[in-house]
RNA sequence: GCGAGAGUGGCGGAAUGGCAGACGCGCCAGACUUAGGAUCUGGUGGGUAACCCCCGUGAGGGUUCAAAUCCCUCCUCUCGCACCA
């Protein structure tokens, strides 16, 4: 115990001397090429967690070692301040938003400080500050200006315990978050922002970011779900009404037997009306609405329909087919109808089966017969059509297209794109968000508040408990203003914005934090923009980084930043888990940062979590694993001080690479080589485990080198440049410790200012190597040869190894293959 | 169901076609010591008396002089999407 360094100590004096003298302030401009390094803001939810600590640690490691790579770094930190838990908290604790927040934040903040994160304090920003959400708002107002941004009545989530709007992401399993009472709908003027606009470009541009992962990109791929396919119109029989469909499948437009539509369809209430079955309809359609979200569109939930007792007329061949309702077609996607082909489509072929529907098979799969009665599931790969008049014996492949020509030639079909990507919710009926700013007057209408009315500021005096309205509602003062353009009393939009809306440009805000008269200033965004390094939790792998992009998209179409992609590389770190499971509360398997802070200070801390394992993968936290490399940095702190009076006593000296002994070439040789390797394992793929763990192995040599050569005449010179060179290549991991260490060796300036070591090429040669000597691929023998002789050579003195000769026996050799520098493989007849 | 990723000692992990298990944890032994839960040194995949040799990277097959790594089939786990016509 009484050996551990004094690592409280040396982390609050450096702390508090970077943040003295604004240690980490940049600015734009200057010779050195710039590097935007970004880690997710987080929502201030009390304090941090092992998550956020992971997350901070790689970013400031990248931050860090680009710095002393000569890059002009922008790393910057804030907070995603808006947001239901703070209400949440408010309603449980009695606490104001505001203030539960605000002091979040403080909490949160003196975290980051002293784990030793090398933010630029001075550009923090807070979503929920006047300042910020101002602009928040002037953004919904370009949106709305550019008609992206509009209101229209859609079904919403509705938690019928708590009688509130639920957000999505506040919708777990089908059910609300809070009370666990499963979700139903409900029909609300709701404002959008139209990213539909947006979907082809969101899809295209994907393939530009070489510097994602491919995990994230298929699922942002999956989430915009393009279809190719065509509108088919059928018409209603009894009413003549057009119903248009839409299909991917037009080739199996002969194998149709019914339609069917979402319950919601606007046709099924015409051919009900007056039907002698009215009743029994409705209350099927009614039992379905009632169904939670999860029951409607569960896979395994049953399919279940009703015949509308109306027909349609299939435009290609003039049959009538009776129309369905049934509650597995969603009326949100395509027209909210369906042409029902069993023979190949699976959906329809259990609902056919279930209901007695006729299977009429018009593709079979190439040299077989398929026979719709017998048919055990739908056949929905490519084949040969049948039972298509005009198209008999064709490729289906080759058949989807001839008939989707046809169609449009005769009018009864177009061929139309599709996508699942929705139109972006942005408003909630709730208090902690930044307010819409709309006023609605009686006479003018929907009303935009003027840009120089920004902010419209959320009142801190209201009573926020859920009614399913917002919580604005009820604030006269906030309600009750005047038109801005006829001056008439007016009232303004009561609801506020999602908390993604906030999030989607905070990394533009960072280039210019306290810019007062624009969000950014065109010049300085587009020096610092795109973000190279983004680094966060792959749970926001498609919603925060797709809206995030498509505000980048439209602010760039606006002419306000010059980038089109917000982030060049994307790293995606993996969950932090304790006993094979992510750290919960129910579990009870959670470790506080802040006890290990405690415990072992910062830079052991950062120095485990990032030698646990890569940053992708998930980490299994160890105790004992934070004890080890608590130990390394001991071991580093007594190995530096013991030799800090000797090396001090060195400056200014230089070494005599010519006279070395043996031992000291190899300890060179190691120091350079640990250069190239932490170099490369930084740079190239963020491998921080394999980089510390040859750090590792460098502090092992150098004890070994201690007890053996330091006293020779050149082995403290040696033993100097090792430790040089040991401070610099782990001074972006454990900053505190190598900065302390640094001073002590005799070091005027910052650790952190110096510049990465270069690895010297002479340094890094060896004389010889150690050659692996293989019989039939079986390691037999290993010899020490001149690092410069040739394959021949090689050749021809593996062959004469006594060891590989026994091995080789009588069978004679039939070929030799050689390695350089590695291996030789003797293969035998 | 579809998509993606993973499976290597007692544990975290290393090796992306060329010596499997670097580094760390744990364990064992030795040194120092009044003491060691400190520190230093050495050992540590399995079989075996053995520094001979044999076996070994989820299972099975294949390609190759050579496979944890590439290909095929299967199993298990994790994550994402989930009736999108």
């Amino acid at each position: 115990m009484e050996d551990r360094y004094p690592f409280k100590d040396i982390e609050s004096k450096w702390q508090e001397r970077w943040a003295r003298e604004g240690f980490y302030r940049v600015e734009p401009g200057g010779d050195r090429p710039k590097y935007y390094c970004l880690e997710m803001f987080p929502y201030p939810s009390g304090a941090l967690h092992m998550g956020h600590m992971r997350n901070y640690a790689i970013g400031d490691v990248v931050a860090r070692f680009k710095r002393m790579r000569g890059y002009n770094v922008l790393h910057p930190m804030g907070w995603d301040a808006f947001g239901l838990p703070a209400e949440n908290a408010a309603i449980k604790h009695g606490i104001p938003p505001a203030k539960w927040t605000w002091s979040n934040i403080d909490r949160m903040r003196s975290q980051m400080k002293s784990l030793g994160l090398s933010y630029d304090w001075d550009r923090e920003v807070a979503s929920c500050h006047p300042d910020y959400y101002k602009w928040t708002q002037w953004l919904f107002l370009q949106l709305y200006k550019n008609g992206l941004a509009y209101k229209k009545k859609a079904a919403v989530n509705w938690c019928p315990s708590c009688a509130t709007v639920l957000a999505n992401e506040q919708v777990v399993d089908g059910a609300c978050e809070r009370c666990d009472t499963p979700v139903t709908k409900r029909d609300l003027e709701q404002w959008f922002f139209k990213i539909t606009d947006y979907a082809d470009r969101l899809l295209e541009n994907l393939k530009k970011l070489t510097g994602w992962p491919d995990k994230v990109k298929i699922m942002q791929e999956n989430w915009i779900g393009r279809s190719e396919g065509v509108e088919i119109t059928f018409t209603v029989k009894e009413t003549g009404d057009k119903l248009p469909v839409y299909t991917t499948r037009q080739d199996t437009i002969f194998g149709v037997t019914y339609m069917v539509l979402a319950p919601e369809h606007p046709v099924v209430e015409k051919v009900i009306a007056g039907s002698p079955r009215e009743a029994e309809i409705r209350s099927f359609i009614e039992e379905v609405r009632r169904q939670s979200e999860i029951a409607r569109t569960s896979t395994e939930a049953e399919k279940r329909g009703m015949f509308t007792g109306a027909h349609a007329i299939n435009p290609m061949n003039g049959e009538e087919i009776p129309i369905w309702i049934a509650n597995y077609v969603l009326m949100e996607y395509g027209t909210g109808a369906v042409m029902g082909v069993p023979a190949h489509d699976q959906r329809d072929f259990e609902f056919a089966k279930k209901y007695g529907l006729p299977i009429r098979v018009v593709i079979e799969p190439p040299g077989e017969h398929l026979d719709g009665a017998s048919m055990e599931s739908a056949y929905a790969d490519p084949g040969v059509m049948v039972n298509s008049p005009g198209f008999d014996g064709l490729d289906s492949t080759v058949g989807r297209d001839r008939i989707a020509s046809l169609m449009e030639e005769r009018g009864i079909g177009r061929r139309k794109v599709n996508y699942r990507l929705r139109d972006w919710l942005i408003s909630r009926q709730r208090y902690w968000g930044a307010p819409i700013p709309i006023i609605y007057c009686k006479k003018c209408g929907t009303v935009p508040v003027p840009e120089e009315d920004l902010p419209v500021l959320l009142p801190l005096d209201v009573e926020f408990e859920p009614t399913g309205q917002s919580p604005l509602t009820k604030s006269r003062e906030f309600v009750e203003t005047t038109c801005p353009v006829c001056g008439g009393p007016a009232e303004r939009e009561t609801e506020t914005m999602d908390t993604f809306v906030c999030s989607s440009w905070y990394f533009l805000r960072y280039t210019c934090p306290r810019c007062t008269d624009a969000p950014f200033k065109r010049e300085t965004v587009d020096y610092w923009m795109p973000v190279d390094q983004y680094i966060g939790g792959v749970e926001h792998a498609i919603l925060h980084l797709m809206y995030a992009r498509f505000f980048t998209m439209v602010l760039h179409d606006l002419g306000l930043v010059g980038v089109e992609e917000p982030f060049t590389n994307l790293l995606t770190q993996g969950m932090v888990l304790k006993e094979g499971a992510k750290m919960s509360k129910s579990k009870g398997n959670v470790v506080d940062p802040e006890y290990i802070l405690d415990k072992y200070g910062a830079d052991t801390a950062r120095l485990f979590i990032l030698f646990a394992s890569p940053p992708e993968r998930d980490l299994e936290w160890s105790d004992q694993g934070i004890e080890g490399s608590h130990r390394f940095l001991n071991r580093v702190w007594r190995l530096v001080r013991e030799l800090s009076d000797s090396i001090r006593g060195l400056n200014g000296q230089a070494l005599d690479k010519a006279a070395l002994t043996k031992d000291e070439k190899a300890l060179r040789r190691q120091a350079h080589a640990t250069i190239k390797k932490v170099t490369d394992d930084i740079e190239g793929r963020f491998n921080f485990n394999t980089a510390i763990s040859s750090i590792m192995e460098l502090v092992n040599a150098m004890y070994q080198f201690k007890d053996r050569a330091a006293d020779e005449p050149h082995g403290l010179a040696v033993m100097k440049e090792a430790c040089e060179i040991m401070l610099l290549l782990l001074a972006p991991f454990a900053p505190h410790i190598t900065e302390e260490l640094w001073q002590l060796i005799g070091k005027t300036g910052s650790i952190h200012k110096e510049a990465w070591p270069e690895f010297d090429p002479e340094a890094v040669k060896v004389d010889e190597v150690t050659i692996v000597i293989q019989v039939n691929g079986k390691v037999r023998d290993r010899i020490t040869v001149p690092s410069e002789m040739d394959d021949e050579e090689l050749r021809e003195v593996a062959l004469k190894q006594d060891k590989a000769r026994s091995f080789i026996g009588a069978r004679g050799v039939r070929e030799v293959f050689v390695v350089p520098r590695k291996l030789v493989n003797i293969v035998t007849n």
